[in-house]
DNA sequence: CCCTTTCATGAATGCTCCGCCAAATATTTC
DNA sequence: GAAATATTTGGCGGAGCATTCATGAAAGGG
């Protein structure tokens, strides 16, 4: 054998991956790219191959471990309203302060590569049945014990889908905190049942 | 006087701001761009300036002809749910037939030039100021006619918006028209009054 | 009828970008 | 320690980009 590579190839994608969040696949050229890496063009097209092929590398990482993640915040709880407001509240925490200050890359893709890339386009398809499901399941599971409003079951799952790309998009605009909040606050008011009318204290 | 203009500013505004739409900023190369004007690159040059200043007109000519009839067909309207819902019909038929089917312009340009262009970007939070302060207006005219559940008044605001434009984010995927209609459906049911409670047939 | 002014044309310019390669370097195994 | 082998280096070429400019055409005034 010969030499080893010397860097760690999911800290690069990393990088890589940080830069297409904010910046978009066009306006991120490969000497920003190498930059952010810290790697030389070489090395990159070596383990990645060229500028498409280190995005879709890109994207997939993002589906696995962002994308995993809040997917799975929506899954796993086992409350299924409780569960969707400690996923909003993720959610508004990372755009206020974290990495979805530029949106999500899942949305960001869909509206630069709809119209021309249809490989990546099934991919961003894919990742948005997935949440979708997501949601369904929670919104069957809060059904179940009786905290929706009556007509508001596994339906309103597409209504949580566009309500979060919704959201990527205004994050880009930097909003404040409780605009964020609002958002969040009446998708969810809209669908749990009324615990009761007005004047109780309880 | 010499020669006069051989083409109609407006109607080759119109070309430019179609291709931007469908394809973005940088990926409407000048060529393209002059293709679907039926303009040399002089004559663009001459009328419209470097190529971000003819986008910078494009986004105006949107905001003042697209955005602005979208706008009025929320505040127009005497009753206030029921503007509401038309709205979103022409929303959707537009999304599945017609010019948003890429989706709004002002959307996509949030998404491509949030993280490096201040001055568009200050363009794109002015319209959605005016589509907040829009749905604003119907939702507190929908209220004082007793339209609305309790708790779901002008600050529902920030959700429409975010619904809109998560819309228009999954235009670009070319959903069915009753994905679409679902989301639609479920953002209005929560926030009127229900009319009964569950069983009575009324 | 000619001349000035304005506009249209489309090739040319200078620049950036992606993608690749040959030499140099570092590491591993025998 | 030395040969073998993969990686790193950094620059190079072809393509495509936005933009400009010299030339020719058209329209109106004198």
């Amino acid at each position: 054998m010969g030499r080893r590579r010397q860097f760690d190839v999911d800290e690069a994608l990393d990088a890589a991956l940080r830069t297409f969040w904010e910046h978009g696949f066009e306006a991120s050229s490969m000497h920003t790219l190498c930059e952010a890496m810290q790697l030389q063009p070489g090395s990159v097209y070596a383990a990645f191959g060229p500028k498409r092929d280190l995005f879709t590398a890109a994207l997939r990482r993002y589906t696995e471990t962002v994308s995993a993640d809040a997917v799975r915040r929506i899954t796993a709880p086992a409350s299924g309203v409780q569960g969707l407001r400690d996923y909003f509240d993720h959610l508004i925490d990372a755009m206020v302060d974290g990495d979805r200050r530029w949106g999500c890359l899942i949305t960001n893709s869909l509206v630069e590569f709809a119209a021309r890339d249809p490989e990546l386009s099934g991919m961003v398809g894919l990742h948005l049945a997935n949440l979708r499901a997501a949601f369904e399941a929670a919104l069957t599971r809060a059904a179940a014990a009786g905290e929706l409003r009556p007509g508001a079951g596994a339906a309103s799952a597409d209504l949580l889908v566009a309500v979060v790309q919704g959201m990527n998009v205004l994050a880009k605009s930097r909003p404040g905190r409780e605009r964020l909040r609002a958002v969040a606050d009446s998708a969810l008011a809209g669908l749990v049942a009324e615990p009761a009318t007005a004047s109780s204290a309880t």
